[in-house]
RNA sequence: GCGCCCGUAACUCAACUGGAUAGAGUAUUCGGCUUCUACCCGAACUGUUGCAGGUUCGAGUCCUGCCGGGCGCACCA
């Protein structure tokens, strides 16, 4: 709707030798201010070192104004222009947001662009973990915002599959094996303790018969280190699926190790003069990137640390030919960072193409008491324990509500409560009334058509018309920030016009052309909000 | 000690790449509405956007230095 304003705005900055000028054009906050404003006559003053509001009076006078589908246009505070929509414009709008359907919202900005989102990507050493559901939820929205702006997503898991945390996991279930099977067995040291060991070695005893016990111990740990990554991983897909979270591709540590990346990744790194060898191990110079300081990748032992697998995976996703790659990190990770940054350009992969995002770590709480999480004793608060207590739809949403980089406080009481001081029942409880509206009128949305009659309804129904139409700005920008939270901000601001606009503007029994464009307003409300919930992988109930 | 993130109303948080008088909800206090679902409306109240400078028409936003909180600083992963 805006589309016709803004390209006769560029086309104006042109005429008045400014150039093709990157301007905003927004709904303002405050209604008084008209439906949309720009800033480019104050852009153009700006580079000229003149007046904002004389340039304003210039791109006024250099308007068409019936190229631009608004009927008004002032200039106001320091050198705004504030443009008044017409009405047929905003009529036009509502039937574009009804011809859309569950698609509006979506754009193709991003057409041609393929995307690797990778996210959770955690250890398959124990359970996944409420943290580990704020990166589900938040790298799924990004995700999915990506898609809805026409992106080729793939959504991706990493298994750190390998290495020395697996042995111990390995280590610690053949204890626990031989501890059920009546014998000694010991935990090692740094291994795991959680009971979820105890309870996969039973498991494993059942299915592989108690003779299983009596194998040697390399042989032992070698098939506990098989079986336990099946189940361990078994249980994240199963404990993501049911978080309504899916991957394309799952990828293997260990696959990069038997499928030579990794050596190769080393030789290639050695290859373009970017290493050096001191003290008997092998460096890379990620200072000369940006790093704090140099890195080891091959140690005195002649194992590699877990940078360089890192790197090869990195690198392989880049050649599978991902025009950007985004990873959701925990923030516990976030100094490892510029290292990553540095390893890829020494790789010659360019800065811009991993985006990092970081998600700050998750303080649960019950009302006013704080629920400790702790790894050690085994008793922490799983993924799946909260979402089974909560619900999917409020957990997916607390984990989205907040910007990914602040701390987030999930208060478990308040996710379940069904009261309006719960956002999640808010909003999905706009959505219901709207649809409860239709079932009293024993008549379904999806019949109800025709083109809105804005001049039998009142200066709310507007309001609210605006607001829907300002949808599609909204998923664009989350989508080009990653942060999914700008939905569920805009979802509330939405839910709250509804709920006013459902008090204050009857719709049943109002006159014959009043119920009418109200109908057709409450079906296009009811499909926006839909939308946003539907984006955040949360249910739009129509009763509740 | 170094690095990154955060600091906005009593509380939880927004703030559209530097824009108009910094906004919502919760809480407290009044009044009203409550027929389509559990709601909503109006008013009052709460701010030196951690502090101090700087950049400019304009700064919560950018720069510098402090203060406070979190996290990270391995030939661990």
């Amino acid at each position: 709707m805006s589309d016709a304003l803004r390209a006769e705005l560029s086309r104006v900055s042109v005429v008045l030798g400014a150039g093709d000028l990157d301007f905003t054009l927004e709904q303002p906050r405050d209604p008084s201010h008209g439906d949309f404003a720009t800033n480019l006559a104050m852009l153009i003053a700006r580079r000229e070192r003149t007046n904002p509001r004389a340039v304003a009076d210039r791109v006024v006078a250099a308007l068409d104004m019936s190229a631009t589908g608004a009927s008004a246009v002032e200039i106001a505070g320091p050198g705004f222009l504030n443009f008044r929509l017409a009405t047929d414009t905003l009529a036009a709008s509502h039937l574009a947001i009804i011809a859309a359907g569950d698609s509006y919202g979506r754009s193709d900005t991003g057409a041609g662009m393929r995307v690797n989102v990778e996210f959770v990507s955690a250890n398959p050493t124990g359970p996944l973990h409420v943290g580990h559901g704020r990166g589900a939820a938040q790298g799924d929205g990004i995700a999915t915002l990506l898609e809805w702006t026409g992106h080729d997503v793939v959504r991706e898991f990493y298994v750190n599959d390998a290495g020395v945390q697996i042995d111990r996991l390995a280590q610690s279930l053949w204890a626990r094996i031989q501890q059920a099977a009546g014998r000694d067995g010991e935990i090692p040291e740094g291994g795991y303790h959680g009971a979820y060991l105890e309870d996969a070695a039973r498991v494993i005893l059942d299915q592989e018969g108690t003779t299983f016990s009596e194998h040697t111990p390399d042989i032992g740990v070698a098939r506990c280190r098989e079986l336990i990554l099946v189940m361990q991983r078994a249980e994240q897909d199963a404990t993501l699926a049911d978080f309504g979270v899916h991957f394309d591709v799952i990828s293997s540590e260990q696959h990069l190790y038997d499928a030579g990346d990794v050596d190769a990744t080393v030789a290639h790194l050695t290859a373009a003069g970017h290493t050096f060898e001191e003290g008997g191990a092998l460096w890379l110079r990620t200072s000369t990137w940006g790093d704090d300081r140099d890195r080891v990748l091959r140690k005195q032992d002649g194992t590699y640390t877990y940078f360089v697998p890192d790197m090869a995976y990195h690198l392989g996703k880049h050649r599978r030919g991902f025009d950007q790659a985004i990873d959701v990190w925990g923030a516990d990770h976030h100094g490892y960072i510029p290292r990553m940054q540095a390893g890829l350009q020494a790789l010659n992969i360019p800065e811009e193409w991993l985006s990092i995002s970081v998600v700050q770590l998750v303080k649960v709480v019950r009302g006013t008491d704080e629920v400790k999480m702790s790894k050690r004793s085994g008793d922490f608060v799983t993924l799946r324990d909260l979402y089974e207590e909560t619900g999917v739809d409020a957990a997916r949403y607390w984990f989205l509500m907040r910007r990914g980089d602040s701390h987030l406080v999930f208060d478990i009481e308040l996710a379940k409560s069904r009261t309006d001081e719960n956002p999640v029942y808010y909003v999905q409880m706009a959505h219901a009334r709207l649809n409860g509206i239709f079932r009293a009128a024993d008549t379904d949305p999806d019949s109800t058509t025709g083109e809105i009659d804005l001049s039998v309804l009142g200066d709310a129904d507007r309001d609210l018309l605006r607001k829907l139409t300002a949808f599609p700005e909204a998923v664009a920008r989350a989508a080009r920030e990653h942060e999914p939270h700008r939905i569920t901000t805009y979802l509330e601001e939405l839910a709250r016009m509804v709920h006013g606009w459902y008090h204050g503007c009857r719709v049943l029994g109002e006159a014959a052309e009043v119920q009418h464009a109200r109908l057709l307003l409450a079906r296009a409300a009811r499909q926006v909000l839909a939308n946003g919930l539907t984006l955040l992988g949360i249910s739009a109930p129509d009763r509740m």
